[in-house]
RNA sequence: GGCGACGUGGCCGAGUGGUUAGGCACGGGUCUGCAAAACCUGUUACCCCGGUUCAAUUCCGGGCGUCGCCUCCA
């Protein structure tokens, strides 16, 4: 492919060329959810932003490594378990296992390495150790280590805050321990009845950021290409992470920085802590994970994305157009169409411009349409867009995917006419269609059009077309 | 107050210094027993005010508005 991958990275502020550290290999470290709550609509659209990004560099040909964590030791998560009674493992593992399922659902591959904060505590007391022979950090009497922010020069860059003009931080109960009000907790003393690790400060636990720099190092090296998360990470999250890392290293961190737009309700960003939020899996059960996948994808990454219930539908009905295309031709033996490739591959190379890579496939589907109306053939365009559709994860449903679930209220059908069952669902409604044709072919449109409309009442949709019916799921 | 993003047709959403994005919705048509699907076709948009230019939605300046972050967040 002769164009080039161009990224937007929020550290320099431009669209640059794609050049990975070294060669072919791509080290992306995403950050992955705080394992408190189940997840919602922003976190499937932060998963969904990256893996299309892994999955389009892979198509591309890098060999990307990509590494996606889980926060099993924070505030909230202790808060949570002392609500419901688990203890902080027992909800940190329950709820990493109900992200994996929202994942799952919406096609997101899984990581070539998911590592947890927890298992990675004495990597993290070693980084902190560095800090502090650096002059980077401090210890503080009662067990706390602090980074002390104004001994980095460069502290600010990814987010463009200036130190003097921060608002001095509220959250930190022992604030009057730091030197700074702007230094950020690397350890924390352990209070009665958390979960503590030794350390050479004393019992206590890792504050929120150590764990990314260090895992990160852990898997990717000091230095790897792409690092990514939530707009909403920026600062304090991601800029802390540069900190303690190059702070530690005197080493660059990540390349490029990546950073998914929020997921709004309403005109206000979704958000677990205010309970402003749509459950991911609800939406996925609701709408289908594919159809959210595609809401996602309609927009660009990086842009702020309004849900509605319509707008979600609206992707729903366009995914069907990209099913229906699909299941009019038979393109397994057929290399897709080139050119349009071609141009699929000039849109993503343009920052993973997918609603402009959209463009092309319904292009696409929209000319296969018109060959196969034609007479034509279109296993070229047809093949480009399972092609497509592919590298953007998005997964059409088999027209006969979860029909036996309608096994009843088919059954009463055929019950009724005396047709006969067949030996599955999906027999039992070919002999339901072969029984309209009959009935058509007799001009007996009475039993036809109600054998059409009980399916109908069932969700499943009928249509007749020069070579016969066909039936399929709406 | 500081940092950043953004204002495009009925809605969503790309993009561009002069040439049809695309999707959804709605109207007309082809096809069809009817319907659906598919295809054709119509609605011709760029927040406001200045400036640069032969030409600006696109560049520059100002204004108005929206959103995110400023130590919980994807």
């Amino acid at each position: 492919m002769s164009s080039q991958i161009r990224v937007t990275s929020t550290l320099s502020r431009q669209t640059e060329d794609f050049v990975p550290v070294s060669g072919n290999e791509v080290k992306m470290y995403v950050c992955g959810p705080t394992v408190q709550s189940p997840p919602h609509l922003g976190h499937g659209r932060a998963a969904v932003a990256f893996d299309m990004v892994r999955r389009y560099l892979s198509y591309r040909g890098y060999d990307v490594t990509f590494v996606r964590n889980i926060t099993d030791v924070e505030d909230k998560i202790i808060a949570a378990a002392a609500e419901t009674g688990e203890t902080t493992e027992e909800l940190s593992i329950r709820m990493a296992k109900a992200f994996s399922q929202a994942y799952d659902g919406l096609a997101v591959l899984d990581p070539d390495v998911e590592p947890k904060a927890t298992e990675h505590i004495g990597e993290m007391l070693a980084m902190i150790e560095r800090l502090i022979d650096r002059g980077l950090a401090y210890a503080t009497d009662n067990g706390d280590v602090y980074f002390s922010v104004r001994s980095l020069e460069s502290y600010g860059r990814l987010s463009g805050q200036d130190v003097d003009e921060m608002r001095a931080g509220t959250r930190e109960i022992v604030g009057d321990l730091k030197h700074d009000a702007v230094d950020f907790a690397l350890w924390k003393a352990a209070k009665p009845g958390e979960p503590a690790w030794d350390s050479p400060w004393g019992q206590g636990r890792p504050g929120w950021h150590i764990e990314c720099s260090a895992m990160a190092e852990r898997y990717l090296g000091e230095t790897f290409d792409i690092h990514g998360g939530g707009t909403d990470l920026i600062f304090p999250h991601h800029e802390n992470e540069i900190a303690q890392s190059e702070g530690a290293n005197g080493t660059t961190f990540a390349k490029y920085w990546l950073h998914n737009g929020m997921v709004n309700l309403g005109g206000e960003k979704m958000s677990k802590s205010t309970g402003h939020l749509i459950e991911l899996s609800e939406a996925i059960d609701l709408y289908g994970g594919a159809a959210v996948r595609l809401f996602y994808l309609r927009a660009h990454y990086r842009s702020p994305l309004e849900f509605s219930e319509a707008l979600i539908d609206e992707a729903r009905t366009a995914l069907r157009r990209i099913s229906g295309v699909l299941s009019r031709v038979d393109f397994s033996d057929h290399d897709a169409e080139p050119e349009v490739i071609d141009s699929f591959i000039e849109k993503m190379d343009d920052d993973f411009n997918t609603p402009d890579a959209l463009g092309v496939v319904f292009e696409t589907v929209r000319e296969a349409n018109r060959h196969l109306d034609a007479g034509e053939p279109a296993e070229p365009l047809a093949a480009a867009v399972a092609e497509m559709i592919d590298v953007l994860g998005i997964e059409v449903e088999d027209a006969e995917d979860g029909v036996s679930d309608l096994a009843q209220g088919v059954s009463a059908i055929v019950a009724e006419l005396g047709v006969g069952e067949g030996e599955t669902t999906v027999e039992t409604l070919d002999r339901l269609l072969e029984r309209r044709s009959v009935a058509r072919a007799e001009r007996d449109f009475a039993t036809g059009d109600r054998i059409r409309d009980e399916l109908g009442a069932l969700g499943i949709t009928i249509e007749d077309g020069p070579d016969g019916s066909q039936w399929h799921r709406r």
